[in-house]
Parts: C-alpha cells; structure tokens; sequence
DNA sequence: CATGTCATTTTGTGATCACAAAATGATTTC
DNA sequence: GAAATCATTTTGTGATCACAAAATGACATG
C-alpha cells in the first residue's frame, strides 16, 4: 500500500447522484483525490502506486486513474519507472536545490503579479488561514499544516489569474510535499516558523517589494528546514 | 483535420520489429510523435485534435493517444475544454506576457547552471547547430529552423542534468511553439536575428554571466518578433 | 432567407479483456 | 543454510465495447 494512513476516500467516487455530473468528472475527482493527497503528504515517497489498487481504493475503473497517474507523472509529482511502475519520487539533494531554486525565482515573482488583484478581504482570508495555521503547529498536526500552507500560497498565487507561472508552481509543490511531509514526520512541525504575517502586511499596504521578500524568505525558511534533512538521510528508506 | 501539413507519420507506429520492445513502447511513440509536432509548429492553434484521429493517423488503438493527450495537457501544451475536447490552445497578451517572463526567469539560469557541463566539443556541435539555423533561415524553412533552434538551446540545457528546471523549461516551449510557427508563417524568418554565436562564444570561455546575457537576450529578440504579431491579431484566426 | 428543430454522426469516457513483463514466493539445489 | 530456479500472482499496456454528450448537417418553419 502506497498510502500512508487510510484511504484517500470511504467509498465508491459516483454513487447517489443520480445520472452523474459533467463529462470527465470520474478523471476529475480522482485527479483531486491523488493531488491533494500528494500535497498534504499521504503518499511516501519511493513507494509505488497501483492502479489497480488506486482504482479499487477510489472505487471506479483502472481507466480514469491510469489517465491521472499519467497526468501527475508529466508534472513530476510521479515517476514513471522503466519498467511502468509508478512511483512517488525520492527526494534528492540535487532534485531538492532545484526545487529551491525554482522557488526562488517563480513564486516571488508570482506574489507580486498578483498584489494588484489582492483586496483587503483577501488579507482577512489570509490572516484567517494563518491563524488556523498557528494552532495547527503547535497541535502537531502537519496533514493539517501542510494543507492550510497551501492554501496561503495559493490563495495569493491564484489572484493573479496566471495561466503559466501557476501551474509551473504547482508542479513544485506537487514535487516537494510528500517529501516534506516525511520531515515533518521525524523532526515534528513545533519548531516551524513562517513569515506569513510579513506577507500580510505587505499585502495590506500593497508593498511589492516587502511581499516578494516575505515570499521569499518563507520559502528559504520551510525549506531550509527540509534541506539540513536531506543531508544527514542520504537516500532515506 | 488539426495539422498543418501531411500526417505525422506515414506507417503504423509499429510493424516490422517483431515482438516489439520495452514496456509502454507505443505511447513513448505517439508521445515523441506529438511532442516533436507542436515544437516545430506542425499543429495550429485554435484547431482540436481528436483521440480517434490522432490514433489513426499513427496507427494505434485510441488507448496511448489518450493517454499522451493527457499528458501534454498537463504540460498546458494542449487544453482540455469543459466539453472534452482537446485543442492547441491560443495565445493571448496575457499569455505570452507570462511565457516570456517565466522563460527569462529560467533559462538564463538553467544555461548558467549547465555551464560548468559544457565541453568544448559541445561548442562545436552547437556551432554545427548554429550553422545549420543559418542555412535554414535564409532557405525559409520555418520547421527545420523551429526544430534545430530548439535543439540548439535543449543541447545546452540538458548538460545540466537538471530534473527539475528543464521540465519547466519543456513545457514553456511546447506552449509558445505552435504559436511561434503561426507567426513564422505570416512575417517568415528573414528577418530573425539571434544571440547563438554570443552563446557558443560564452560556452568556450565558461563566462557564465556572458551566457546569461546571451541566452536572455535571445530570448527577449526572438520573443519579441512574437509579441509584436500578438497585438496586431487579437484572437488570430 | 434566416432561424429553430431534430436526426445523424462524431467524440470522449469509463469499463472490461487478453496478453506479456515483472514481481513474488515457494521450492529445489549446492 | 544460502542461493538459484521455477511456478504463481500481480501489474501495466493496448485494444475493444457501450454509452452519453456534443457537434454536425438536413430539414422544417417563420
């Protein structure tokens, strides 16, 4: 089993809703089911993932979610081995500075594209979702935490109405998540800080500069937390 | 029909080589055949490619196109409409506005972190490349020009090893590519100027920040025949 | 002649099947 | 007892099918 709890989901996807929805909506939620468990860590990197399994898992066919997992691994959230095992990628110092790297330049840049788009309703949103986040961490519950970081760095990312820079974001987080979970799991999330409410303010006042260097720093932050990991794991198993 | 010129390929995919290959051998096929389409232009903007079609035309049972499409769907190299329907999506101002920022913020870099990599022997058979644009360039030959430039750069990105960076730097240039091709066949390629001898130049020197100018000025030349066409067609038919 | 309606065709989707490659585990062999 | 071998099971892949939604084009109607 590739997952790290339970199942992504109780039971059959369609079930009660009469003559379905839309078309593609199966492809859809299990695209949904399989990307938010990647991003709130419920995948362990290195283990594979079925698709008859995940099918089963998800209660519909192997087709939708072949097409998923066909999907995700062009983004780099999985791995398409040789051999056609799929699998979520291991993390590795030199995958691990790209990431940051691309960090670096993208978001950044992204946050200040969409600080014209940001209202002071979406800072009360922000400050509402940080406040969650606060007790999340000292709750320990880093599911929860990872779920709500998200969230925060969306919420801002999305106003800008990208259509490029977003998704390219996307494939990162999609890149390092389950990895980061597997930190959160050793070293816990207590000691986690962010600079979310720097990231606020400069909202606020609609400060370009002061929102690209919160941005900035609380990526180098949370990440730098995951990259003194990945020194002292080499190949982590 | 979605494509420009005659099929992608003449033959099935797979005929005269026995037990055939490796696992997933027919949608590596159908994935390189597309792929290697949109870069050098041979699918229009606007124009939807259908599974059925596509399969035919390669001579493949719909099951590896669909997966295929997915795939590059996920790269934002095809869009996949509300109705299904998967077409070359088109380029608007907001658009190529994002392309050509992201495309500054990483190539550069990707180039620069390459560098190091970059053997003298590799200046020789970018200056082989860059020898070969000329020719293409003064014949008129959009696609040829469009397939050797995009190996010119790839030849330098790839040195890189990098997993991360050059699989964002793909999926930008499947998405500006078709367009770039609509382009080349309005205003022709005559008039392209490009920053290739610059490169190389910096390439045997190992100046890194040479190599950054002249990638990113590339760029912002080569881009910039594209984004004066943009304003003059709004929704280019 | 333009417009709305309806039958036909095309298309995407999800499911199932058959097959080969690969992983798994028991068994044999040294 | 460890290692190699072989039968079994699991898994991915490509093909085909049935169905519903959507596009297409003919036709009727104003």
């Amino acid at each position: 089993m590739a997952l790290r709890q339970s199942a992504l989901q109780s039971g059959p996807v369609k079930e009660a809703s009469g003559p379905s929805t839309s078309r593609g909506a199966t492809r859809g939620q299990v695209d949904n089911a399989v990307r938010s468990g990647l991003l709130t860590g419920r995948f362990i990197p290195g283990k594979a993932v079925t698709i008859r399994g995940l099918a089963a898992e998800l209660g519909v066919s192997p087709m939708p979610v072949r097409e998923v997992l066909q999907r995700l691994a062009a983004e780099n959230a999985l791995e398409v081995k040789p051999n056609g095992r799929v699998q979520i990628p291991d993390m590795t110092p030199a995958r691990f500075d790209e990431v940051l790297k691309a960090r670096l330049l993208l978001e950044p840049e992204l946050a200040e594209l969409a600080l014209p788009h940001l209202t002071s309703k979406d800072a009360k949103d922000l400050q509402s979702i940080d406040d969650d986040i606060d007790e999340r961490l000292t709750s320990g519950d880093a599911e929860a935490y990872m779920r709500l970081n998200h969230a925060f760095h969306f919420r801002i990312y999305r106003a800008s109405g990208s259509k490029v820079l977003l998704p390219l974001i996307d494939s990162l987080w999609l890149q390092f998540a389950p990895f980061m979970r597997t930190v959160y799991g050793r070293v816990g999330t207590a000691s986690l800080e962010d600079r979310h409410k720097e990231a606020i303010r400069a909202i606020e006042d609609q400060d370009g500069a002061a929102l690209r260097a919160a941005i900035a720093a609380d990526i180098a932050d949370g990440m730098g937390l995951l990259g003194k990991e990945i020194l002292s794991n080499a190949s982590g198993g």
